[in-house]
DNA sequence: AACAAAATTGAAACCGATTTCAATTTTTGC
DNA sequence: GCAAAAATTGAAATCGGTTTCAATTTTGTT
């Protein structure tokens, strides 16, 4: 059903029709009623591609989706759907084939110019980021989950990572653990890179001196957590306290700790940043995992309102938000042996 | 830049730049590469919006996202980008919010009237789905991922649930355990039940009852799995192997089988489905855990080609496709005690 | 009751592409 | 060399809405 016909079985002009259900106050309130009424009963509703050639809004926000399926995405997916939801707003996932950093820009480009999103967010960003720098460009309004070093202003909405771990660090200082290892994010990123100043800072903090064979950089798995945390604690010198970055990558560190004879809270302490999965919960784990602890989902709603923002013209400059980590203890941090 | 813009810069139609870039088989060669050279220097790209007016396709799939983030949909989506990458198609995600049953069809409804996608994809059916007959009258060509026993037909595309479980069983049944309890997904869809069944028929071939006892759903979670099988571990007449749902309910299997002081793939034997997730893998658990698996992301990637060819016209009774399920046995499944 | 102001409605232009149909140019056949 | 056929190009209609601007009706004031 169009709108011409839907308009004239109402006896009104299209133009009528269009504004009531725009909303638009110039209509008086009986025919609105009226309109809304008979769109209801009739099924009529406007052509989403015809309203967006003629408005310019793409009536969605852009995400860009590495071939990798990262472990958080679902998560933030979920939490920008439970806020687009009431916005009329969809999500557009766009694949990208990340051979190189070319190719991202280019899907970049192209997203941009196809006019097919209003806004666009982005994740991970390194502190010095192309894509930020194309988008600023570009024009397109864009938030960036995480943080970037680069000079253009943008709006961004992250966690205080460094903080986190600094807390975590101390925490584990003040237990009285004097060797303590990282098993930290994607090398590169911002995160890791602030993460990993959290860990310095509490330790220059105390006149220590961080070992730098007690740190590493690596993909958030069960894999990488198991493998890095048997290297270290196989070792000459090996650590009393791990620090994790994420509960996969605990998961990992718990069965090494396990497989060389060892327990999770009394040989070895551990905490790692949880980012609250609803299928993997750190009070769950044998022994309870010590976290820092902030949402995944809680992020994507919030980002997902932020970007809404944008798009309805609030100042880039104007949105920033860091937001606090909770230090969460359980069992698995003690003081060493 | 606008078609009329850049047509007139060529000295060209519009028309002709049209059918130029759309590979129209009318147009001269060497206008149609001087036409193509010139929008890559240009960066004239049509809007896709005007486009989709036109023509009526919306380029894009939907995925409905239920406000819960399935641990499965990221690598599902990630497979289906892969595949359409290079088709010019994106993915809509539409945040449904399913108070009720009512609400998810009005959604359903909203997407299909709206135009904004070309075809759906919907997960996890029922065996009698409304969602599958409502889609069919509204003309929209769709695929479930999953099955459903529905009289209308549909293009679908399913793991051999029934088998896959039913091999698990069989393997433990030949390792000489005669008390297996399952740990089955959400009641009520489709696979679960086909779950059920390849247990059952399991037991029947070799002329043993299933004990309801040691039959339960839940959703896959860690702590699910831990919940249950620390119940069935203590209970009175005690399984001495378990079929989980996923990797992620035999973490929590293997977490309530060691707090017990019993050791997985020696006192309890352990098999689970694997989705195959990349943080997540059975190969690394320890004891390594005994699969059935299938990639979810693979069939997230066939089910966005099959999608693509609905989409093209391809008969919808000639599109179901049921995949086999690998066996594959590790360290968690051994003799009974 | 008469007029101005405010509220409500509608006609027509427009968004930016695609595609039908007609016009023009080029090639082919004899 | 010329008519017919084929290849190539372009003008204009169209997709289904929104919005400008003008026209009409209603309300308010004296």
């Amino acid at each position: 059903m169009k709108l011409r016909e839907f308009a004239k079985q109402l006896g009104l002009s299209p133009t009528t029709v269009s504004r009531a259900l725009s909303g638009y106050p110039e209509v008086s309130e009986a025919t609105r009623a009226r309109v809304a009424s008979e769109a209801m009963r009739l099924g009529y509703r406007p052509d989403i591609n015809a309203v967006r050639l003629k408005t310019g809004r793409a009536g969605a926000i852009g995400v860009m989706m590495a071939r990798s399926g990262e472990i958080h995405f679902a998560e933030f997916m979920s939490g920008m759907a439970q806020r687009l939801e009431t916005a009329d707003t969809d999500i557009l996932i766009t694949p990208i084939t990340a051979h190189n950093d070319d190719d991202e820009m280019q899907a970049y480009r192209r997203l941009v110019e196809s006019r097919r999103v209003d806004a666009v967010i982005i994740h991970s960003p390194r502190p010095k980021d192309p894509r930020i720098e194309l988008l600023n460009s570009l024009g397109l309004p864009f938030l960036v989950h995480g943080r970037s070093e680069t000079e253009c202003v943008h709006a961004w909405l992250d966690i205080d990572n460094e903080n986190a771990v600094r807390r975590a660090t101390e925490h584990l200082l003040d237990l009285g653990h004097r060797r303590i290892a990282m098993i930290n994010g994607l090398r590169g990123k911002t995160y890791s890179i602030h993460r990993e100043h959290g860990f310095r800072i509490a330790h220059q903090e105390r006149g220590l001196v961080v070992d730098p064979n007690l740190m590493v950089c690596d993909k958030f798995s069960d894999e990488s957590g198991f493998r890095h945390a048997r290297s270290f604690l196989e070792s000459a010198n090996a650590p009393t306290a791990i620090v994790a970055g994420s509960t996969m990558t605990a998961l990992g560190v718990y069965r090494a700790v396990r497989s060389l004879g060892m327990t999770v809270g009394q040989d070895v302490s551990v905490i790692a940043h949880d980012d609250v999965f609803p299928y993997l919960t750190a009070e769950n784990m044998a022994p309870s995992l010590s976290t820092t602890r902030s949402s995944m989902r809680a992020a994507g709603t919030r980002c997902a309102e932020l970007t809404l923002q944008l798009i309805a013209g609030r100042a880039v400059d104007d949105v920033h938000e860091l937001w606090p980590v909770e230090l969460i203890l359980r069992e698995s941090t003690a003081p060493p042996p």
